[in-house]
DNA sequence: CCCGACGATCTGGCACTGCCAGGTACTTGA
DNA sequence: TCAAGTACCTGGCAGTGCCAGATCGTCGGG
């Protein structure tokens, strides 16, 4: 019956801030999904995997907020880079902003119990 | 193109935060899932319906997170009144460390931006 | 006396998105 | 030659927020 993963993040409290991440670390300096990936994993997102990246990459781009381009590697593989547009620039600023809200209201509901964190 | 919402709260954010929030409310008070909507308009998820609520309450109790009985009201409809159990309390206290974790782990990506909050 | 407003609940179906599984391809080193 | 690491993508499943619509009871006003 559990409702909540034991260890890492919970799937269903990921959604919606996944967006947001991959906004955040795109702003102002171009990458790749792989990387992307493990810079993820490196802030605390362990099991996240390629599978729940790169799709959301692809939604990012049809949606105008990423720009992408290939660059060949000369070890490995061709790398997909991503860079953030004017409107992801934007989107980022908003969804900021609806994180902080989102964290604001529900502290606002937790709180009587807890003093620590 | 906007991934995120602009007033309120972003739907996708909210997956997985509703069931945590609706075991706080409950937890060591028994309430219906009417109040329990109003009750979150008031901490901020103004654009709650019930359509998000009584499906989410239905869950729990499904899961064994959450009992409920019917109350008859002598003024208006009867009311069905949930109630916290054991295995809930539990959840609760899971759903706690990983909304901790979670916000944790995004303010580790947001941070370089943002020296206030 | 009826009808709207409000309190209170529930459901079907749609949309979104995380995740699993599996597949492709290039490079290096054993 | 073959495994392992890097790097990418996709189909389909599952969970869940939300919209729309429906039902039922009580009470006050026209």
């Amino acid at each position: 019956m559990m409702v909540f993963h034991v260890a890492g993040h919970d799937p269903q409290m990921l959604k919606g801030a996944l967006s947001l991440l991959l906004l955040e670390l795109l702003a102002g300096r171009e990458d790749y999904g792989y990387s992307l990936v493990a810079r993820l994993r490196d802030a605390g997102f362990a099991d996240l995997t390629e599978g729940t990246v790169y799709p959301a990459l692809s939604r990012l781009r049809r949606a105008g907020l990423l720009d992408s381009r290939l660059v060949r590697s000369s070890s490995g593989p061709a790398r997909t880079y991503y860079v953030i547009t004017a409107a992801g620039e934007s989107e980022r600023r908003r969804g900021r902003g609806a994180w902080a809200t989102l964290v604001d209201s529900v502290a606002r509901v937790l709180e009587p119990e807890g003093a620590s964190s």
